[in-house]
DNA sequence: CTGCATTTTGACCAAGTAGTCAAGTTTTGA
DNA sequence: TCAAAACTTGACTACTTGGTCAAAATGCAG
């Protein structure tokens, strides 16, 4: 099974064929949908192979376990998910760099979530599948991070403050947003869906977050 | 079943035993852990009843479906999550009000957290079993103290914020504490168990918030 | 066209799980 | 002490669900 080295195969990577190619990206998609929705262990293969409109045993055949597929979703968006926080730039302004990042991950949050749904329900579970990601890559990034904040604090251009608590509370608000997306519909009602809803939002946070770091003359 | 409507039963609520009374505690607490580790579909009752140290037909006995231990113990617990918003004086000094409320929901993730994941996966997955609850009480109760702190703000006793997206802050950040604690963990590594991480960290998110909200003089 | 590799699926199996039941054991109030 | 009520449980059923399998359909290089 999948061994399809044969001369010309066009641009895809070795051993994958342009079937294989599209309905990986089809389960893909699906399994984002129904395991953020639902979790691990509340989603069914069914499931997923109905959204992906295939047969389970067809499905299996691309991903033969569940926590394949569970899996491959979960890397694919997590990259994607920490990039912003990698393009946080030392060398520039801290408020500006730190508002940028902000508004980044709120729009990520409208745009994509169900990416921080499928996080926030693995990491509540106790992260079984990415704890050695956690441990290792992600810290090392948030270790990165943190001493570049650390610096300019420093360097006085930001108030006296504990830099991963600082990201803690950025992940957390603007992940809210995502994550608790019925509560917030529920207590703001019909706002939510108005125009300007996503960059009043913004507004409250980034204002909170940044006056309460800023340094004060 | 369950109509022990004899004379005199103690200071017990209508219609139930001394060991009805022992018994539900048991399962509910045996319950929370559970639901709140594993999530409601990933929880079974054979765990629950092993934890309860009790058979599975007994537990039935006590509560005749999965989903009504489920609702028992999330309506439960929801009292108890939101008294101290409850709390919150308008008469009170407001950066004093919102330094005890944020204070108390930091000890309540620590002290509680499975409680904190309880709610997070049932609004995850979008509150099935709460919804009316959110829609109603907790709308109501939110509405109240986001008028306080319009109100507070008006009197300049606050810088310019919206209430309620600084509520949804106060709420992500203390409860990401409990919800996301194997990342935090996976980060900071032991400095999580050394003796006053946890007033560093309240310390850090007071400060963060509330010199966000202090009116610049 | 053709033959081999790839893809697809209906039917099936085994494990796990919510909930039932009837028969026993314990508690309780008089 | 004793009978009725409350409690407890082993054994069982019905159903869901992850995964298998063998055979059929399709794609594709020469």
């Amino acid at each position: 099974m999948a061994t399809a080295v044969k001369g010309k195969n066009g641009e895809r990577p070795e051993g994958t064929t342009r079937i294989q190619g599209i309905n990986r990206r089809i389960i893909l998609d699906a399994a984002l949908e129904v395991f953020s929705a639902y979790g691990f262990r509340g989603s069914t293969i069914d499931q997923i192979a109905a959204k992906a409109g295939m047969s389970k045993p067809n499905l299996l055949y691309y991903f033969p376990r569940k926590q394949n597929i569970y899996v491959t979703v979960l890397e694919d968006t997590l990259e994607e998910w920490l990039r912003p926080l990698d393009d946080i730039d030392p060398a520039g302004d801290p408020v500006e760099e730190l508002r940028k990042y902000i508004t980044l991950k709120l729009k990520m949050s409208e745009e994509r979530p169900e990416a921080s749904r499928l996080f926030a329900n693995e990491i509540l579970h106790g992260a079984p599948a990415i704890s050695d990601f956690l441990k290792g890559h992600l810290k090392k990034l948030v270790d990165e991070k943190a001493a570049i904040i650390r610096r300019w604090v420093d360097e006085k251009k930001l108030s006296p403050v504990d830099p991963y608590h600082l990201i803690f509370m950025i992940w957390a608000t603007t992940q809210h947003y995502a994550d608790f997306d019925v509560q917030v519909r529920a207590i703001l009602g019909s706002q939510v869906s108005r125009p300007g809803f996503h960059e009043q939002t913004a507004q409250a946070v980034i204002s909170i977050i940044l006056n309460g770091i800023k340094p004060r003359d």
